[in-house]
DNA sequence: GACAAAACGGAGCAGGTGTTCCAGATGCGG
DNA sequence: CCGCATCTGGAACACCTGCTCCGTTTTGTC
């Protein structure tokens, strides 16, 4: 086996990872390989050369930003406000969604390519009966709220698509706060 | 031109809009024209040959719902209970959205099929802000809430996209639920 | 600089889509 | 039952996708 590696290998490895940063954040996750190697100014072998198939470039891409929603789900489990810690949960779930159209795809399991962050996906799944428990045991969830209804909130903003991306992100924030509304215990 | 049309013409198009009407139904708006033509047991010519294009085929064969939509639409326009106007309209939508993937696709306009409904779109919206202007006049909407919110709401159960059929059924009925709650005023 | 290993680019393959073409089947008026 | 306009089925075209092959270029070493 090789030991060494090419400094141009190296450094157009780093311009596809870049490249398809900048290609799903702004096209979600169906954006086609071939679009992903023209903005890195490579071909697309090249592209398949360091990611063998179109899912190891999307986990690639996805696993540090997916490591972050992961130790943010741990700091919402320390919150020693429940409230706080559920509603920031889901306004930060709203802004990803915003910022990159692939990321909550991934996260919630809506999108095959998620497959690789099984683990995330259980964590984060486990964070969130936690903290509705939590909320529910402090009073400040409406009566009849369970896990699934904020699931369903999570999932829809996740798969929300509105046509122009300007107005899609007032839309989601709205969304967002709405399903916060919807949630909160009326007092 | 010709004024007769064969018994056998006759048959296969409205064996396709059957057809079409169900696949669209099941799979959505993206359901491939030889899906379709597969169903009916016909040639893909002989789709072609009564819808020339794709998009003619989804609007004839979603005309008629969305007419039922508009319908439904004047009815809550006159209920004299405004939240009862508004959030069956919701609750219709989210039903609607359980039954039929395609139609709201084409109803909200995040597709381009819709654009053959230009008129019952807008005519679609206009209603929404006077069923949202009544129900906040009746003080039975939550402070603050807008127009705008309702169509975040609705916008997300029509995107809304769960893998298993069965599940999302469920996911979409808290969903709408969930977004009632967020509007209703506390009281 | 020479040279081999490593990496590259782009043509090309297999499979999918919307749409068109045309030889042949089919319904209908005589 | 005949003739023919109409209609049909499936092959074919153009274009898109993920992915591979291979002749050519680049890199690191001596």
């Amino acid at each position: 086996m090789s030991r060494i590696e090419r400094s141009d290998a190296r450094a157009n490895r780093e311009r596809v990872v870049s490249a398809a940063r900048g290609a799903f954040a702004e096209g979600g996750l169906e954006v086609p390989v071939r679009e992903v190697a023209r903005r890195s100014c490579v071909g697309v072998a090249t592209v398949y050369r360091h990611f063998p198939t179109r899912a190891d470039l999307i986990t690639a891409v996805l696993s540090e930003r997916v490591a972050v929603c992961s130790a943010e789900m741990r700091q919402a489990l320390v919150d020693p406000d429940p409230w706080r810690a559920l509603s920031g949960t889901i306004l930060r779930f709203a802004d990803r969604q915003m910022q990159d159209r692939g990321l909550n795809e991934a996260l919630l399991g809506s999108h095959e390519a998620g497959l690789a962050f099984r683990r995330e996906r259980n964590e984060h799944s486990a964070a969130l009966e936690t903290l509705v428990g939590r909320a529910h045991a402090a009073g400040v969830l409406r009566e009849g709220v369970a896990v699934e209804d904020v699931r369903a909130g999570l999932l829809a903003i996740a798969s929300f698509r509105a046509l122009p991306p300007e107005r899609s992100a007032v839309l989601i924030r709205r969304l967002g706060k709405l399903l916060l509304a919807g949630l909160r215990a009326p007092n």
